[in-house]
DNA sequence: AAATAAATTTATAGAATATAAAAATATTTA
DNA sequence: TAAATATTTTTATATTCTATAAATTTATTT
């Protein structure tokens, strides 16, 4: 088979699938989303996928560095296919919607004061605030009392 | 009933029982545990304590803001007492031990190129690497391939 | 094309977390 | 300070998320 994931699979010992492809594609045009929602994309080119099989290409695609996860307080995991450019997440703490920034003057955060020793090789932000809409009905409310 | 924490749980309308108190002990004394090992540590003090109602109260004070919860990949949520001092937390990728840290220079990680136009309040940041101890076993490993 | 390796389905199970009604415990009011 | 009220906790049940293992199917290698 052949394929534009064909390479980077092969690279991590894994075969190109219909399911993986599928998922990854799901991914590619909705990153954050969780298992659900990707099972049900994936579900809609491949009635006979199943959740099990989602999971398992997560946790494998994952491990191999091919996706990414996050899992922020409120939320169940969250995947992407943007890696390796080392960008962040703005969360609104309201209704939960996700966007991706790069991080003005990033570099310093890689320094901790205290790293306790450890080798460090990330640093994973979420920013958290609210969204435009949700900023709006606070106001609201507030108005409102 | 009168104590340290008394105020503080009063503010937020929630009143000071024997089992959050133990619990906001627990987690005092041992920052970064899960559900579980809360339970734990309060069950030895109140026996009959159950473990909703440690949930129950977990959800209740992170809302309140009293307690901070945080939520690696790869671990349930954890929990901790120090809050509205901006720290942050170095993991480890291998074994998942946490420390706390602040973050040189961390102003400069408040302003995301995109904020998708979010009001901001929070840049929570996570440090993967590897704890001392994995460094070495990692090191070890390298060597015996 | 056949042999081998890997992934997927089918089936089952476990951990983490939530909810709702009844009982117990705090807090407020009289 | 006792009674009334509000809140929390227990008891019981359920849901959501995720993992695992054996049998079947699909991909890859020989």
């Amino acid at each position: 088979m052949n394929h534009r994931y064909y390479d980077i699979l092969k690279q991590k010992n894994l075969s190109l699938t219909a399911v993986r492809l599928s998922l990854l594609e799901a991914i590619e045009e909705q990153p954050h989303s969780d298992a659900n929602v990707i099972f049900a994309n994936v579900q809609r080119k491949i009635p006979s996928v199943t959740i099990q099989a989602v999971y398992n290409n997560l946790n494998a695609l994952s491990d191999a560095g091919i996706i990414r996860e996050i899992k922020p307080k409120g939320s169940s995991s969250l995947y992407e296919t943007r890696i390796d450019d080392n960008h962040h997440h703005v969360i609104c703490r309201s209704c939960g919607k996700i966007g991706d920034t790069e991080c003005k003057g990033c570099a310093p955060c890689l320094v901790p004061t205290d790293s306790h020793g450890f080798q460090l090789d990330e640093a994973e932000v979420v920013f958290w605030g609210l969204c435009p809409q949700c900023q709006k009905s606070y106001h609201k409310q507030k108005e409102i009392k």
